[in-house]
DNA sequence: CTAATCACCTGAAGGC
DNA sequence: TGCCTTCAGGTGATTA
């Protein structure tokens, strides 16, 4: 479900109600949910800072850590004390903070995780620099990009070269940047590189303003739905006529995964 | 190194 | 109505 968007909103909001709290008690209903690699205790730590590389969050506590991933239906919900009738349906974990406040972990699908580390670079040292991150300028990007002969959608959509991107904001990427997603990557000529880097930015930037996209599972911390799925311009859009050319969206299958593209209006490198 | 397939899970939607 | 197949914001392992 979340990508790098709907991550950093969750993030966002979290930040600004449980850094400070304290850990009272964390309760595991499916165990697989949860991977303790770490003897410390959890309980009583404080929540220290949070923070995002590509799709994980990170929640640093006194002297370890707590890294969740979403993966396709999680959801981290904030619940003050005074609150009432939840929904325990997909309830996975919960932590019970001492001031009687809550995080809810639901996950529909059971493939999200939250990993209780010492060392949170264990895991983070095998994810690929964050698609937002200013270390990742047009200099390195197009040198990312040169050096892969992986087909682009797939080369984005990998974790270990770029990390944040996924299914929603790859398509939309190399729509608005003219690039045919089976186009092999080391194919690409600069100038298309350059707007593919600069697109991605702007689709990111702008899905996080509309606080990320909700096709069905997506909540935010306060379990609102996004909005940006209602700007979408090739994802979902099979069938309808492309926004820029009047051509039919197509949609095929590549590296697994359903890929949407107007055959116009994006080239074949 | 790259690609394809399966596995992990649940539920919604479409075909017959 | 009911059964069966396919698909879904992800990723990791395994096999060509």
């Amino acid at each position: 479900m979340p990508e790098l968007p709907e991550v950093e909103t969750v993030i966002r909001e979290l930040k600004s109600k449980i850094i400070g709290k304290q850990i009272q008690k964390l309760s595991v209903i499916w165990h697989k949910t949860f991977v303790n690699n770490c003897e410390t205790d959890i309980e009583d730590q404080t929540v220290r800072a949070l923070r995002r590389k590509g799709k994980y969050i990170l929640i640093y506590l006194n002297t370890s850590a707590l890294i969740v991933h979403l993966r396709m239906t999680g959801q981290l919900l904030f619940i003050e004390e005074s609150s009432t009738q939840i929904d325990t349906a997909y309830l996975r974990a919960s932590i019970q903070f001492s001031d009687g406040s809550r995080l809810l972990f639901n996950d529909k699908r059971k493939f999200g995780r939250i990993y209780h580390v010492s060392e949170p670079e264990i895991i983070l040292n095998k994810v690929g620099i964050d698609a937002m991150s200013p270390k990742l300028d047009i200099a390195k990007f197009r040198t990312m990009v040169k050096s892969s002969k992986m087909k682009i959608k797939s080369f984005l959509l990998s974790q270990k070269y770029i990390s944040g991107l996924g299914n929603i904001y790859v398509d939309e990427s190399l729509f608005r940047s003219g690039i045919h997603p089976a186009s092999v990557s080391a194919a690409i000529e600069e100038f298309a590189i350059d707007s593919l880097y600069s697109e991605i930015r702007k689709v990111l930037t702008f899905a996080i303003k509309n606080m990320g996209s909700t096709i069905s599972d997506y909540r935010d911390a306060n379990g609102n739905m996004g909005n940006n799925q209602n700007f979408f311009r090739v994802y979902q859009q099979q069938g309808k006529p492309c926004v820029s050319c009047g051509q039919e969206i197509q949609k095929i299958k590549l590296g697994g995964r359903g890929t949407h593209f107007c055959p116009q209006c994006q080239r074949m490198f």
